[in-house]
DNA sequence: ATGACACTTTTAAAGTGA
């Protein structure tokens, strides 16, 4: 099984590219994030034709996420609990049935957080702790539940082009590196770092000042795995390529394999 | 220090992102 996810800068402007890349990719899960747009207008067609099922939690201009599935959703459940506040559509759950049994999928987009001296720093920070929360009563089911998306955290200075520059901005901050480091310590797994110990494992470029030329990239989008699933990874990739295609997300897309069957 | 770029929306300039 080949589960995915994508930062794609809204999904209607990136349709020709997410078509393209699903078909070269071919994975069977796909988290995707920032579609910027309500449910109604996601191209819900256009990717039922490629043979998924599809499940939108979006909302109108920013943020929005969907999960795609060529095996059928047992269940989908939207939003994370923790702030009846927050509208935000920032948060997917869905879960599919394999021959080996159910894998959860959280797909997810965290909160920016910047510029850090606002509250939208406080609301990043108050999002990570309830999504420790919702981590620690997932896993004490024992079953494989893997949190995918766009985590807006830059885990390591081996993560950034430039980790001085990084230093007091809400992506690199110590206290959102801990809040990353608190999920591990519940005993998920970095699926990239699991099989890859590489500097420059980058998933966004910025749009700006030329940085995918100059390779100024940072790694924010990853694939947390509990034990039940990592125990069953055999890869994990970044499809960096796709940056260089004509008007590009700044995010790629990241895959797992897993050693699960899906017939 | 600022803006650089790309996206959205009450199609113009502002908000958001990272």
């Amino acid at each position: 099984m080949r589960i995915a996810t994508w930062n794609v800068n809204s999904v209607r402007q990136r349709l020709e590219h997410l078509v393209s890349w699903l078909k070269e990719c071919s994975p069977d899960i796909v988290c995707l994030q920032e579609i910027k747009c309500v449910d109604e207008a996601f191209p819900r067609l256009e990717i039922e034709a490629l043979g998924y099922n599809v499940v939108t939690h979006g909302q109108k201009t920013f943020n929005g996420v969907a999960l795609l599935s060529k095996l059928p959703f047992d269940e989908t459940k939207s939003g994370l609990a923790g702030d009846d506040e927050d509208a935000h559509a920032r948060f997917l759950e869905g879960v599919v049935t394999l021959k080996q049994g159910v894998v959860r999928i959280a797909c997810l987009y965290l909160p920016n957080g910047n510029p850090a001296n606002t509250d939208k720093y406080p609301y990043k920070l108050k999002w990570m702790s309830r999504l420790l929360e919702y981590s620690k009563e997932r896993l004490k089911t024992e079953e494989p539940l893997i949190l995918a998306g766009d985590f807006n955290v830059i885990p390591a200075a081996r993560d950034v082009y430039n980790p001085a520059a990084w230093t007091d901005d809400a992506l690199f901050r110590p206290a959102t590196r801990e809040a990353f480091q608190s999920l591990l310590g519940l005993g998920l797994t970095d699926a990239l770092r699991a099989v890859n110990d590489d500097p420059g494992q980058y998933t966004f470029w910025d749009y700006q000042a030329g940085a995918w030329q100059k390779n100024w990239g940072i790694r924010i989008d990853h694939l947390l795995m509990s034990p039940q699933a990592s125990d069953r990874l055999i890869d994990v990739g970044i499809d960096s390529y796709v940056r260089a295609w004509e008007k590009p997300s700044d995010h790629v897309p990241v895959w797992a394999d897993l050693d699960f069957e899906t017939a």
